[in-house]
DNA sequence: CTCAGTGCAAACGATTTGCAGGGCC
DNA sequence: GGCCCTGCAAATCGTTTGCACTGAG
């Protein structure tokens, strides 16, 4: 399967950790400006390879719900995202759906299922509450 | 909300009729093709234009995870898509899973869910098949 | 008539890749 | 040492957009 050597380089190590320090999802780009601040000379290019790596190796997941740009989590927990339909933006938070949990392991329509991958799109309480007010 | 005045075109009722025709989530360059058998002087972008407005509407819902291009879906009842990691391939088959159809209308987390994106991974039949075999 | 929609082509922007070193193991 | 990984920059490619024209309502 999966026998190609990885190394452990700064860059990936870094990378990986400044993704884990933050409970948020984010873009190859931003996460290249925060591993900036430890390692000045790296390019957005490493940054890139390395997440593909890392995904390729379970450590990260690619999200690619909403926006053009493909955002990180770090999150090695199976848990579901949020999109906010109305502000457009994926809310920063892990929710773990007890229904979820299930369907893991489990087989579906001759599907072996090893994981999922679950955005539920809704209105935010934010949102909400501006669009109540606006209906007067 | 959404008071935009809609038109409606031959080659909107098009892309759309061809793309609910289908059972498989084409990516905007395919449906492009496939209209074009109707539609010979259509362009790239208005697929592009009318995928947009057609999900604005909710007539259908695009889907970003996997590969690069974003594949859409004409099925306008709730369903979650299937993800081979071994194949890396799309499967062509809605799966209804009624754990989640519980979701849609519950609050989480202070979040008022409208409908859900779920993709499952897993191995498919073939690729466990292939697997099976090279265990030997 | 009006203005949303179209075709075309150029522009964009996120991601990938070729190349010449660099440094884990 | 071998060869995986890096930095840099150019190349890719899905998607968007400006413009002048067309056609639905």
């Amino acid at each position: 399967m999966d026998t190609k050597s990885r190394r452990q380089t700064r860059q990936r190590q870094a990378i990986l950790e400044e993704l884990r320090a933050r409970r948020c999802h984010p873009t190859a780009s931003e996460l290249f400006q925060a591993v900036r601040g430890r390692l000045p000379s790296i390019s957005l290019g490493t940054v890139y390879r390395n997440l593909e790596v890392l995904a390729e190796t379970g450590q990260v997941v690619r999200m690619r719900d909403g926006g053009a740009e493909t955002r990180f989590d770090g999150n090695p927990l199976p848990h579901a995202h949020i999109y906010c339909t109305s502000c457009e933006q994926l809310v920063d938070l892990d929710v773990v759906v007890p229904e979820l949990a299930q369907l893991t392991g489990a087989e579906v329509v001759g599907f072996l299922i090893t994981s999922h991958h679950v955005t539920l799109h809704g209105i935010c309480d934010t949102c909400r509450n501006l669009l109540r007010n606006q209906e007067s």
